[in-house]
DNA sequence: CTCCGACGTCCGCGTTTCGTAAGGAGCGAA
DNA sequence: TTCGCTCCTTACGAAACGCGGACGTCGGAG
């Protein structure tokens, strides 16, 4: 890797490829996105900004729509043919066609000149943001599961599980409270909201979700029964055999 | 209440700090920007700035580059330190360096000495009305599709859609809300401003959306259903069948 | 006035999910 | 080992849910 990663403490927050055939406006954007702590890359043409991109594949692309040679819609949809990437475009001002049209190719967002690099940078967090799950919101996460309480979601590996509302609640209870012990009592209050019930529904709720959760569903690792206590969820402590 | 609040209809348009340690330049603009209908402070220097923003956090900032004392370009810094806050850069004629700098610095706009007042008040319009683009009337996109919400047009891979209100605000929250699961009942107060009402009316202008929008509404794929939940507006990137 | 589009409501239908029951297996103690 | 309790597994009926189609109303355009 190369230079920056500033100690702001967010570490290396992704790789941007800022395209633009202006030195001026190419240096000042890197410069901003450097500071922000933004690994840059950059390319002066259409081509350049391919190579570069094979080269190192970008988390998002800066892309000025009037460059010299190869239009930047063609470079964004050349880009978007080897992968799907974010791309932020910046756009004349005030010409509307041009933005519409680079929405529609597939940018994600744009930038009129002139622009303020504060209000690129916003955008290019903001863009990030939305296309990479595994940050900004409130995220659970263990043992190569993710739970993602807003959007609803859950996955396992990167890969997508398929839960049911009880057993999404279920999962997310337990990465919420790891370590501890729960009875099907409390677990039937937390998760079910209810004070009294049968518990074996709570068995056959943790059962399913082992199905889908567990490597091996006949020997749970991560959802592990406390004997005559009920269930715990232990984030993979020491591996046993 | 205080000072100004012009009865022009508008009430307060914003909090301007104006930085100049010429008198005669501060009084005039701050004139303008008042009768502009624009709530007025003034510094002469950059403590002084700095200390009227921690007082009164101003919408947008008109700062002199060359200020005694502190620099003008270190006064931005140290505001942008404090929270984001447009600014523009009063600079010498002709010094494209210090524009440069400027706006290495993050200053959304500049205006070069000797100015007409009439000229940085436009400007002063024209940063705030680009610095609150999240007021809704930016371009939203994704996945081929546009929405407009100013033109109130949306379009799907180039072709224009026929959307009805409803399902023109349903989109548009969508694409503002991207990847969150959202139940009929906040779709019910967020689109349409209702406290209840029969949720069947959203599944119902849903399926309408759905229709006009995805590819094959039998399998939607940007509006996804969230059993037991509600609807989440998916970008879909990069899972391929 | 009539026609037409938009909107909200309602009603079956197919599907998914839930809770419960019942038998079998596992665990610990005597 | 045997016994007693707990947990696992499977199956199934019922309920919940979402979907599509259709209907009646309202308001604007012709």
């Amino acid at each position: 890797m190369q230079q920056s990663n500033r100690a702001g403490g967010a570490g290396a927050r992704g790789r941007v490829l800022v395209v633009d055939d202006d030195p001026t406006v190419a240096e000042v954007v890197a410069g901003y996105l450097d500071r922000a702590g933004y690994v840059v890359d950059r390319a002066d043409d259409g081509p350049g900004a391919l190579t570069r991109a094979a080269a190192h594949w970008p988390d998002l692309v800066v892309l000025d729509l009037m460059l010299p040679g190869m239009d930047g819609l063609e470079v964004c949809r050349r880009m978007r043919g080897h992968g799907p990437v974010p791309v932020i475009m910046l756009t004349a001002r005030g010409d509307e066609d041009d933005r519409i049209l680079g929405l529609e190719v597939g940018a994600d967002d744009y930038v009129t000149k002139p622009f303020s690099p504060r209000e690129l940078v916003l955008r290019v967090e903001s863009v990030l943001r939305r296309a990479r799950p595994e940050a900004g919101t409130r995220m659970l996460s263990a043992a190569g599961l993710t739970v993602d309480p807003a959007a609803r979601r859950a996955t396992k590996n990167g890969t997508e599980l398929a839960l049911t509302i009880r057993e999404f609640d279920l999962l997310a209870f337990f990465l919420r409270n790891q370590g501890r012990a729960y009875g099907r009592e409390d677990l039937m209050r937390e998760v079910w909201g209810w004070d009294f019930g049968d518990l074996s529904t709570v068995t056959v709720h943790v059962r399913r979700l082992r199905g889908k959760v567990e490597d091996d569903p006949a020997r749970p690792r991560l959802i592990q029964t406390v004997w005559g206590v009920g269930y715990r969820f232990e984030t993979d402590a020491g591996e046993e055999d």
